[in-house]
DNA sequence: AAAAATTGTTGAACCGTTTCAATCAATATA
DNA sequence: TATATTGATTGAAACGGTTCAACAATTTTT
């Protein structure tokens, strides 16, 4: 079954290449007759134009941008997104999603495919699986496909856009103990995200800044769903004495948060008389639930904007231009879910 | 500034085209000195190969196909992508979404980058705004380019796969009404939408199948998110007497449920003594809180799936196939955020 | 030393459109 | 009737890569 080209419709509808080309296009300039006899043809063949040879010969080109996130269903991801879209929007950029769902082949394909297709650059929040995974980037600084990352990866220089996990982290941490908890559990994040580790990090430096002992028990790897976090809260508490109960969880992100509301919710642990409970990230959720969510608000909205900034710059600059490292600073959201165990509490 | 090519880096670096497109494509024939030169000159002239012109030649070419949908952080949209992103993956596609955030002029846009793009195929989501705006699926047509719909549209022959939302509905308010619910209410979607219209037709069904008449006074147009709800539940509320509220809300969807359950708790309605909360859609949160909620569970990612494989279907067959028409059942699910009002229930 | 194999490079043909000056036919104008 | 004008169509030249048979230079084998 050959190829139909451009050229089999002019045949059969018995005129030339351009004038398919000017029905296709929509030109005015078309006998009414002939349009209807190409049309017919076009039909008949099954005829589909090729968008490559097309936007070969056409520069208009129409821009767009690809935005490769981890999760799909994650609202931090799409909260970026929607910052992305708004501002590319404006510079008339269409924005392309996709999603890796974790998975670093998916994520070579996607940013393979961006760099095939006519798209002028890309964001990209990777997934960090083993060390040195990242030939796919480096494909892409080798013809100079401008790109924008949206985490810190080791080993290469590029344009990166990421949040203070570790300050945001350390800071909620330093709360919860300057407010009396002295039994501070996190539960953590999926493998190969640095949002891991780097909350990972802060939280273990709560603890070295403070008079209390780091302990990896307090380390608990949960995953970054609301069934990651209620899965694993039932699990923790199953079988453990009131007396070893923790008098705090620090959550990986907000959905994780939920999952171990709702499970301290079924086991009828009090929220926050007996357990606090913080969040990461500020997802519109959280505060619209019955005991509202202390969280850690992510600029989420912010992170996209600037990256989608830094993108396009970058995509209309003549020459390259300097490697940006915008760092963001998240903000602690006290809510109801947490409760200070001091009776006269500081500050 | 003129553009750079293939050629203008042949030149620079002193070998042929046929030696720089050796490099670019990572064949190992390439001798190192000459590898090394190429790359200097491709740095130097801030060389980016254009995907069109590769595509052309390249029969290869990998597939993807496009998902466009209204709102990026509306869960329901974002389980439809999922369905769909893993029935293509099987398939050997990459998915590419962009959502229109309910822009008619966006969608537009999305439907022609689509279809100029190296891309096979189109699920797509429409706004309708407006009566005839539907142009732009005619031109998708016209060049035979494969395009499933997730909600009808009048005045186009296409593929559909949609939710039997009129039935589901109605399934839900006579349910009510079985269990003597006397003043119900439905906090309806937005405009453009023709979920929002089946929606309501169920509704108003279920009563003209009932023995109470139906009353425009019971649509209470709202939204789609969660704030929607919120703020319309707390205006409907205020300065109403309690002998005047209803006995059950029906929402468009679970965010406006979630938004409206949010905004009782704050004015001490208490959930469902007083008033039972129905949702639609079943996202995941909506059994995770401490009510929860009763809804109409949409397969989302059966619905995402099955537009995934007729797309495919089409893309992949040489004749072009009858137009199909799938409509998938939803199913109406119980929780604790309803009440029976017979002290014999039904059943 | 001749023949064969290996390695690296070239350059022309090709991919499937769009574009637009040139042409042609039909009609309006002088 | 000759000349412009208008409307519709043509066809060849791009567009910017990839491909691959052919060739050149070098190395290995006989």
């Amino acid at each position: 079954m050959k190829k139909v080209t451009i050229e089999d419709v002019a045949r059969l509808a018995g005129v030339s290449k351009g004038t398919v080309s000017a029905v296709i296009n929509e030109k005015t300039t078309v006998n009414s007759e002939t349009r209807k006899a190409v049309l017919n043809a076009i039909k008949e063949l099954q005829y589909r134009p090729r968008g490559s040879a097309r936007n070969l010969k056409t520069t208009t080109s129409e821009n767009s941008i690809g935005l490769l996130i981890r999760e799909l269903d994650n609202p931090f991801y799409t909260a970026i997104a929607l910052g992305v879209m708004g501002y590319a929007r404006n510079k008339g950029y269409l924005v392309l999603i996709a999603s890796s769902e974790g998975n670093h082949i998916l994520e070579e394909n996607i940013t393979k495919s961006f760099s095939i297709k006519d798209i002028k650059g890309a964001i990209i929040a990777p997934v960090l699986e083993g060390t040195a995974e990242i030939e796919h980037l480096f494909r892409l600084k080798m013809i100079n496909f401008p790109f924008v990352l949206l985490e810190n990866v080791k080993g290469i220089q590029a344009n990166v856009v990421s949040i203070d996990n570790i300050k945001a982290m350390n800071k909620a941490v330093k709360y919860l103990i300057d407010n009396g908890h002295s039994r501070i559990v996190h539960f953590a994040g999926p493998k190969h995200a640095s949002h891991t580790y780097e909350r990972i990090d802060g939280f273990r430096r709560a603890y070295s800044e403070s008079l209390f002992a780091f302990n990896s028990d307090m380390i608990v790897p949960t995953g970054a769903h609301l069934e990651d976090g209620y899965k694993k809260c039932l699990e923790y508490f199953h079988n453990r004495n009131r007396e070893d109960f923790p008098t705090a969880i620090v959550c990986y992100n907000d959905l994780v948060a939920l999952g171990v509301m709702a499970a301290l919710l079924e086991m009828k642990i009090k929220i926050p008389e007996e357990i606090s409970v913080v969040g990461n990230d500020d997802i519109p959720f959280s505060r619209h639930i019955p005991v509202p969510l202390t969280t850690i608000r992510a600029p989420m909205f912010e992170l996209g904007k600037k990256a989608a900034e830094i993108l396009i710059r970058n995509i209309e600059s003549p020459q390259p231009l300097p490697i940006e490292n915008v760092v963001l600073e998240a903000e602690f959201v006290v809510r109801k879910s947490t409760k200070t165990l001091l009776s006269y509490p500081k500050g």
